[in-house]
DNA sequence: ATGCCTAGTGATACTAGA
């Protein structure tokens, strides 16, 4: 069974490469962020010609978070639960083919120091919060998505030109390093210790030609489904597609 | 240190991304 995570950097924007890299690559789930549609929005026939069911959580211009599946999902939670006054749409939760998978789309967080990379702060609390009611379920979980956060100096290609960015800083990889101790693995640095992954690049500069990237796409998997991982990877080819988002597919296949 | 690029909104240069 293989899992996909991609921001896809506005879902209507850039649909000519999500379908072509869905009829491509077939992973039975996909998760999907930053759509940049509202509900009404989301192009649901596209994806259904395509083979796929899905679920979305959208808002009008910004964020959105989307998962497709081969088999139906039963929906278990949208919006990240803990505070009613966010009304931003970073977080949806199925149940897939036994598996509880939430897709979610931390945010950015920059400029640093200010109030958005305070609420980067506080988002992450609360997901913290919610993680520590799944990571001991006896039912396999995957939490997986654009976490905005390179976990350690591998991640990025300039460690020291990073360190007061809202995706770099102390504070963000601390509340990264707390959520992990809670048990989760971190799929792709399980099987690829010490190997460089990027997956993002910005469009500036000419970043993919001279990967210059980062590693913020994540895949955090209970004790119970890490059991059971067999490969991760980046679909890297595809960040060099026309038109393409800035994030690369990254995937899993689990037994 | 800044802007480099791109999408969305809505019809203008903005915000936002990372």
């Amino acid at each position: 069974m293989k899992i996909a995570t991609y921001n896809v950097n506005g879902i209507n924007g850039r649909l000519p490469v999500l379908l072509r890299w869905l009829q491509e690559d077939q992973p039975d789930v996909a998760c999907l962020q930053e759509l940049k549609a509202p509900d009404e929005k989301f192009p649901e026939a596209a994806i259904k010609e395509a083979g796929y069911h899905a679920i979305w959580h959208g808002q009008k211009s910004w964020n959105g978070v989307a998962i497709l599946s081969k088999t139906e999902p039963e929906e278990t939670g949208r919006g990240l639960p803990g505070d009613p006054d966010d009304i931003q749409s970073r977080y949806i939760e199925a149940k897939v083919n036994g598996i509880i998978i939430g897709c979610l789309y931390l945010p950015n967080g920059n400029p640093y120091p200010g109030p958005k990379f305070d609420y980067k702060l506080k988002w992450f609390e609360r997901f913290t919060a919610h993680a520590q009611t799944l990571v001991d379920k006896d039912v396999p979980v995957i939490l997986t998505g654009d976490y905005n956060v390179m976990p350690t100096e591998l991640d990025v290609y300039k460690p020291e030109r990073w360190v007061n960015d809202a995706l770099f800083r102390v504070e963000t990889r601390e509340a990264f390093k707390n959520l992990m101790a809670q048990g989760w693995t971190d799929a792709l640095r399980e099987l690829h210790p010490g190997e460089v992954i990027y997956t993002f690049w910005d469009y500036f500069r000419d970043a993919f030609g001279r990967n210059a990237g980062l590693r913020i796409d994540h895949f955090l998997l209970n004790p119970v489904m890490a059991k059971r991982l067999l490969k991760a990877g980046v679909d890297r080819h595809v960040r060099g597609w026309e038109k393409s988002s800035d994030h690369a597919p990254t995937w899993i296949e689990l037994k």
